[in-house]
DNA sequence: CTCCTTTAGTGTCTATTTGTCACTAATATA
DNA sequence: TATATTAGTGACAAATAGACACTAAAGGAG
């Protein structure tokens, strides 16, 4: 048998697959505070709680993994995030009362203002601090997938700046600076900080101001080569 | 319908899924080379191309995704390798001629002596110099697997002692070094190299020395801190 | 047995980057 | 105009990697 008449007589579900989803961990950074974005369950299993936005692979609509973590954040916030970046797979027989399950979780991070309007009019979508949705019971697996999307979050904090896609699209430094420390959980030294952005080329100033009770503080813009970029020393932790 | 309902009327084939493999992307280390397992393709599609060792997930066997990567590699190895990370994952429509599949890929890294006698006694197995592995044709988009592997491997050169795991159970510094050496493409300072894993207690000495011409050189067994630990600043890249 | 070669491992100074903290700059408001 | 507040800089200390010459311990040639 040549490979042609092989895949033409091949059986797609000659034996049991797993199912497969996609799953995001969609973080914002606003007040001061990280946020993550969670959808509640319209359908059994797990009807009722809270969820990460995802869901099966539809092959007929999504090219690749990637893709069809696109689609399902863009159904609940109206936009692609500027930041999506691969996670983890975990798959296993109990994750999913239907059955041995596979998520492939990705994490992202977007600009609360840029989706809170579709946000608030997706009427099972909704923004929560990331303290308070640990302490909800989210749907199957879900909680550990925001622990692993955070804690890696937190260390990327201390080698890139990949954190300020959570910001809007210009910010300040102070306002880098306290997304950093509020992931690195203690203050950091404001010199050192800008130090690296700085010689590392990683922003670009929009020549705008905002200001914030006192003395005006510049405007940046993420460049592409922050998505990658990383220091070669850690700050502390 | 209450949940119990749902699941006894759940069924898993209602829309097509994708399929689901495993591979892994097996490392050692010997003769001052890096190699890597590949297996030959007894079957459809891509029949008698070289492939990394894995395969389809098998949901009565294997309890979650490592285990499936662990089966399949014992079944060409023989052993349990010591070191297995989780790289990245893959899914689209084309990368399986059988239709839109995802593959869960794996990094491991074990000594060349602790399974070479069983893989030659695999007919189908058989070690590669990286060089000459990636100048074959793999089947499917193993290529892609294998450079992506090598280029995190290569990163955690810099920051890790992780790929001390492709070393034999014990191995001196000089050996270390070597490897590390291979990975990142240039030559380190011995000093530094050496500094670093001494402060950071990574290594245990076993109280055996290995002879190579000179001087006897101290034999060191990795410690399970080892697969964790990264140092705050890279080696110069 | 001694010298020479080879490989392992150390002492020490330099260079680079972060930590620290006090200083100056620019705005709003009383 | 003075003061409070936040942004941003100057300058030195501390930590760690780079560089490289040194010593240590083995084998082998004569």
């Amino acid at each position: 048998m040549n490979e042609k008449e092989f895949l033409a007589s091949y059986e797609r579900e000659a034996f049991p697959a797993p199912l497969v989803t996609v799953d995001s961990v969609l973080f914002t950074f606003v007040d001061n505070q990280l946020n993550v974005l969670l959808v509640k369950r319209d359908a059994h299993p797990d009807k009722g709680k809270w969820a990460l936005p995802g869901g099966f692979i539809h092959i007929e609509q999504d090219a690749d993994l990637e893709a069809a973590a696109y689609r399902k954040l863009k159904e609940k916030t109206g936009v692609i995030p500027p930041y999506l970046e691969q996670l983890s797979s975990v798959g296993n027989r109990k994750r999913d009362k239907r059955g041995w399950s596979v998520t492939v979780c990705y994490t992202a991070l977007m600009a609360y203002q840029d989706c809170q309007a579709h946000v608030e009019s997706v009427s099972d979508a909704s923004w929560f601090s990331v303290d308070s949705a640990l302490d909800l019971r989210l749907a199957f697996d879900h909680r550990s997938l925001v622990e692993t999307a955070l804690e890696r979050l937190r260390h990327k904090a201390l080698y890139s700046i990949v954190p300020g896609y959570a910001l809007g699209e210009s910010f300040t430094l102070p306002e880098l600076q306290q997304l950093h420390e509020a992931l690195i959980g203690k203050p950091l030294q404001k010199r050192s900080f800008r130090r690296r952005i700085e010689q590392a080329d990683l922003l670009v100033d929009t020549g705008k101001k905002r200001t914030q009770g006192g003395r005006p503080a510049t405007l940046y813009r993420m460049t592409d080569a922050a998505k990658d970029f990383t220091f070669l020393r850690n700050l502390e932790s």
